[in-house]
DNA sequence: CCTGGCACTCGGACAGGGCGAGTGCCAAAC
DNA sequence: GTTTGGCACTCGCCCTGTCCGAGTGCCAGG
């Protein structure tokens, strides 16, 4: 166990590091922080840090930078969340509040995480499954061709064309509707497949069972689809404020953020509550060992639709990021909530 | 007027520039290209090329870099489009064919975009004034809720809510989707306004006109809002190949990404028919000044709906990325018009 | 008009030296 | 036992000077 004072020193060096982007010295950081000590004490404390894997140095004769184990321990024990500013808090209600449907609260979002926190930010669309409904609707386009329509509690629509093996009455049609809805309004997407189940059953004219079990199958389709998880990214060109040596850095982070399923995979990994942060090499995914994930979930009621939060380089202001990407997750929980 | 050889002169120091990138000197032209002269003819040649403003020294004694104005004669007078390998139109095929519903064709065409040239493809979805109305619905998803839905022939769906000032009938509802499908179904988006304007004086009992009135405004506003231009990016990890000297570069280029609206301007700026090759300084936006915009229509019919393009560094093969683009256009057309 | 030759110019790569930040260790002080 | 000041040492970085070669422009001759 590391004593008080070298935890001090820890949570020292993370800050100026994160502050310069400079390996920090024993002497800077006795005249930038009120430890009481000489420099001296301070690199014994630092040898001692090191040894146990916190810190590390680039070279020698170089100052120390935090390892991956470094931040670990100083997310979990030495930081909290900052809260934000309340000009920030009023930036985020002003910007949110315009927003007319689903996507333009994603899309803002987005740019408002990116810009309050300088990094590159990561929004996923309320899970359908997570959702409840709140309509569904047939539309008929042509004789044997139908639209199926989701509406969800959060505001979502999903659509999805339905070719019928046979034309289907408009009256059939409408009872299918009516019953659809009868059964799965206000219930949650999760649990409509057992809802649904039995209902070509109780169709009895054979003609239309078909039809209705085509209906089905694909409303069942598109909630099971892992097309169902979209997302929306942004701030990436803050990845250019990385390092001067980031050629090599970016490039993979990059390659990561286009592929939709590695980022499904990276916010899937939080937690479903509480905030969840991934420090470099802890996330399992290759091009990202050098950056942390924050993220964290975010819904209308108490429980989690979706999640949102941020990417940025190992080297973060942490208790400011994940101050930011809290507020923002509430106040978009509100949003959905209200509208 | 440039002597014929001196155009051949040129089009080698393109080519082998793009090949390359790395300025091209006399001597390794000649050795290169068959041009049938000697080292000094061709300095005299660059030495004229130089003074027209078509190539330039990035510094004395190196070899010689295409300007803008050098391209854009490549462009216009030099080189062909490129048509794309077998192998290549299979994947487009295969790649394309495969989509499920309109975000997926736009999703998949801006990976396949990115992909076959190497650089960040822009794929704009279908506009909403230049497709013709397939369906118009109306929701009753609370007493004095609707939502508006709108379906194009192109596949894509908007919706919008609309909060009523009293309650709707479902008899009126019913009728008012009756009357504005029966308006608007197979006429071009662009005509709607027109269409609709008297409807509200259709009905007689004043309690519902009020409403109609709010509905058919939503509607209008839905289709003039700038929102209807969406757009999808990919392929920005392409950005990474630009040179070894970019982070100055990279950076002003990913922030004009993220200007949807920079975007669509640039893409706005692009003919309707026909390929538009902005190079370099012809772009008005100033982080694009050192990138090249390669964008054509593309629609369901023989009229455009919607653009597509790439954005890379003007050093870029453009017969090439030309053909690829174009090749792309036309198949998302076909792929369009048979959904 | 083309060609070979030649002097000239620079930028880039490389090597060496000095500087300074930072360390580790040790003996003395608290 | 912990802390402290002192001190020798290590290296990475920066600056400088040098060399090399690619590429040019010009010129006289074919």
């Amino acid at each position: 166990m590391l004593s008080e004072r070298r935890l001090e020193v820890l949570r020292a060096i993370v800050q100026d590091y994160v502050g310069t982007e400079e390996p920090v010295g024993s002497k800077a950081l006795t005249e930038r922080h009120r430890l009481g000590v000489s420099p001296a004490t301070v690199r014994n404390d630092m040898a001692v840090l090191e040894d146990e894997g916190y810190i590390a140095q680039p070279h020698t004769s170089a100052g120390r930078i935090p390892t991956d184990k470094g931040y670990r321990l100083f997310v979990d024990k030495l930081a909290g969340v900052k809260p934000l500013s309340t000009p920030e808090r009023r930036a985020i209600h002003n910007f949110l509040d315009g927003a007319v449907d689903l996507d333009d609260v994603v899309g803002r979002t987005v740019r408002l995480l990116a810009q309050l926190t300088r990094q590159v930010a990561v929004v996923q669309y309320p899970s359908l499954t997570r959702s409840t409904v709140r309509h569904v609707e047939l539309l008929s386009l042509a004789p044997a061709r139908l639209m199926l329509v989701l509406i969800t509690d959060t505001g979502r629509v999903e659509q999805r064309m339905i070719d019928c093996p046979a034309p289907f009455g408009e009256a059939s049609l409408a009872d299918l509707r009516a019953r659809l809805n009868s059964r799965v309004v206000g219930r949650r997407f999760a649990d409509v497949p057992q809802l649904v189940q039995d209902l070509p059953e109780s169709f009895e004219e054979t003609e239309d069972r078909g039809t209705v079990s085509t209906v089905l199958a694909t409303l069942l389709e598109t909630l099971v689809e892992e097309h169902e998880e979209r997302l929306m990214i942004g701030g990436t060109a803050n990845l250019t404020r990385f390092g001067h040596d980031f050629p090599l850095t970016i490039r993979p982070v990059l390659e990561a953020l286009e592929e939709q399923v590695v980022l499904l995979k990276l916010l899937g990994e939080a937690k479903d509550s509480g905030m969840t942060v991934r420090i470099g090499h802890e996330n399992a995914h290759e091009g990202l060992t050098s950056t942390s994930v924050v993220a964290v979930g975010y819904g209308s009621g108490d429980e989690a639709v979706a999640k949102l939060g941020v990417v940025g380089p190992t080297r973060m202001d942490y208790p400011g990021t994940m101050g930011a990407v809290r507020a923002v997750a509430r106040y978009v929980g509100q949003i959905l909530a209200e509208s």
